[in-house]
DNA sequence: GCTCAAACAGAGGTTACCTCACCTTTATTC
DNA sequence: GAATAAAGGTGAGGTAACCTCTGTTTGAGC
């Protein structure tokens, strides 16, 4: 039975990856992209590679190479931290702002349409539950 | 509201995956060879390559890398259908029988582990509610 | 001033997928 | 029964999202 649980999670992560992968396409970002984005936004200022990795929870290593592909892009910038220059600052453009903007609102329908088969309530219990999963 | 729940979705099922690449490391199997075991023994029978793909949600091609090697490793033989000589009939060896053996039960102690916060009513309910999702 | 640790990136690897083109074998249709 | 279409599988090649291990630079503590 438990096994099964974790092949309905499994499912229904293919599902979301799927319809944010065509939903971000347009944008020319990825997935994992647009997390990294999202993770800027959301500090609402210019972050360190190993916050965001943090942030993230990625590998440091790992993060280098979203910004690597972000910044090309045009997404973000790439500052030495003044305060410590061992440091990298990691902020979003204007084109970076506009996109988390776009990938907010994509976000929101694909989530919209995967679990708009629940209602308000449902949608509110199954986030309880696996809430308590992943602090655990 | 609705981004978050597809943000948990993600980070549980990044919890399910790493605890059964550790688990499974030992046999020499990966998460993605294992649930193709998996799905041959839920079977009973031989498979062709077709319907394996149609089980685990797959494109046919990805199948025959993780056939090729399940079968490098001897855990499956494939086998031209006498009834049909385009399709290849997969069928488990004795040691791909008894890895399924195994396979089953670090599944269970995973899902255990990581969906054991929840009561057996919660860990149901969690089911029927991603099933709901899934199914639709 | 020296040593150790923090922060990042280069190199290279893995898993889990995908598409597109192609071959063989079977089914269909005229 | 020959031509054509379709089904089943694989070779080639690609992508996303990670990882570790190994430097290099810079800062911090003594």
């Amino acid at each position: 039975m438990d096994s099964e649980l974790a092949d309905l999670v499994h499912r229904v992560g293919r599902r979301l990856k799927h319809g944010y992968a065509a939903g971000f396409a347009p944008l020319g970002l990825s997935p994992g992209q647009a997390r990294a984005l999202g993770a800027i936004a959301r500090a609402g200022e210019p972050l360190r590679m190993v916050q965001l990795a943090d942030a993230l929870r990625i590998a440091p290593r790992s993060v280098t190479s979203v910004i690597d592909s972000l910044e090309e892009a045009g997404f973000v910038r790439r500052d030495v931290d003044p305060a410590n220059r061992r440091s990298t600052l990691v902020s979003l453009t204007r084109e970076g702002q506009d996109a988390v903007t776009e990938v907010a609102e994509i976000r929101r329908d694909v989530a919209t349409h995967t679990f708009g088969v629940l209602t308000e309530e449902q949608q509110g219990r199954l986030a309880d539950l696996l809430r308590a999963v992943d602090a655990d």
